[in-house]
DNA sequence: CTAAAAAGAGACCGAACGTTCACTTTAATA
DNA sequence: TATTAAAGTGAACGTTCGGTCTCTTTTTAG
């Protein structure tokens, strides 16, 4: 009764960086077995299908994400702090974790071919920027930042220079763009401080 | 002699909208014949193999984007005015057309797994920043632009944006997104202008 | 400790995969 | 128009694919 819940656990995870590596259609359930060290009965038990397995670890790695934004988050007193605090988190974990944005990469092969995937992928996106506007609205509750702080704007530009920074940045094999993105996008909320 | 050129291109411009809808992996030899309407050896005739035709597939649609902002630019005079109409172009073509941008769906896809082709998305990539980069340089030097205008910085902003725009829009099914931050990335321009 | 229930192993399935090749058809040449 | 070279066909190949199912092993509960 545990035990189930414990491979099961431990399949998704070992999957996690395959599938976000190698894609959905690249990779092979043989590749699960390999990872795992189970057999196809083994993995089988515990999902339905392929592509059960990779919805499950899409939700694994989104969730991955948010809960490590949500542990800095909570620590930081301010909403400049904040925000710096997320942007250093996605900074720091992205690039060398298990092959890059899940958001990227799931999304780029779910858009035209998988319509369940693919509306995970905008929930996943709607969670991420719902935050980032959240906590600047609730700074320019506080007095912290301006009104002229476009909170749906500026969360816009976050995923679309993050997302575009992550995939020049492991197509050049250099974090430099990323971390160079991340400083512009760290300037930006410095104009709207009162 | 000809035939063979004019069968081959025609495999090329069939497969295109394919491979950049269901990704390399995805994609079967037979789905290649049934948009062909070619047996098997009628394309392995003019494509070693799928992963050859996969690569020249992304040539032909970086080259299609490339001379269609060229043809675009070409007959604008200002420095403004060509990146304008360079925005304009990727945001009106872009989205409708075979699946997105081919750079975005190969680059996700090949960064981890496939060195020959992330090689071709890098130089893509590269192709792209020089271009603005040079509009940016020569409105410069044309006296049409401050000099406090960062080429490079500007391009990378142009690049980020854009790819996570298209995914964006894609997972939203809504070429809003792309549109506003085309919007934003001309505001940007108007910075600048002497 | 024993019995029942759950988990895992792995042989097996049919289908689909990329690729090859002997052959037929078509296009180019003289 | 006849000849020949090129282009296209499609059956067949071995492999790998995702998935199933029976049987053995392990875990759990009394």
């Amino acid at each position: 009764m545990k035990k189930a819940e414990r491979t099961k656990q431990f399949i998704i995870e070992k999957s996690a960086p395959i599938f976000n590596t190698k894609g959905i259609a690249g990779t092979s359930m043989n590749d699960i077995m390999e990872a795992t060290q189970l057999a196809k009965g083994g993995v089988y038990r515990h999902f339905a299908s392929k592509e059960a397995l990779s919805l499950e670890v899409f939700n694994y790695l989104s969730n991955l994400m948010h809960d490590g934004v949500t542990a800095v988050v909570r620590e930081i007193p301010t909403a400049k702090g904040k925000l710096y605090g997320l942007l250093d988190f996605y900074d720091n974990r992205i690039l060398s974790k298990w092959g890059g944005c899940a958001i990227l990469n799931f999304g780029a092969e779910a858009d035209d071919t998988n319509p369940v995937m693919k509306e995970k992928v905008r929930a996943a996106i709607h969670r991420f920027k719902s935050r980032i506007s959240k906590i600047i609205i609730d700074g320019q509750e506080s007095g912290e930042f301006s009104k002229d702080f476009d909170a749906g704007n500026y969360a816009i530009k976050v995923f679309t220079m993050y997302e575009g920074a992550v995939l020049i940045s492991k197509i050049e094999n250099n974090p430099e763009y990323l971390h160079n993105i991340i400083a512009m996008l760290k300037k930006e909320i410095d104009l709207y401080i009162l």
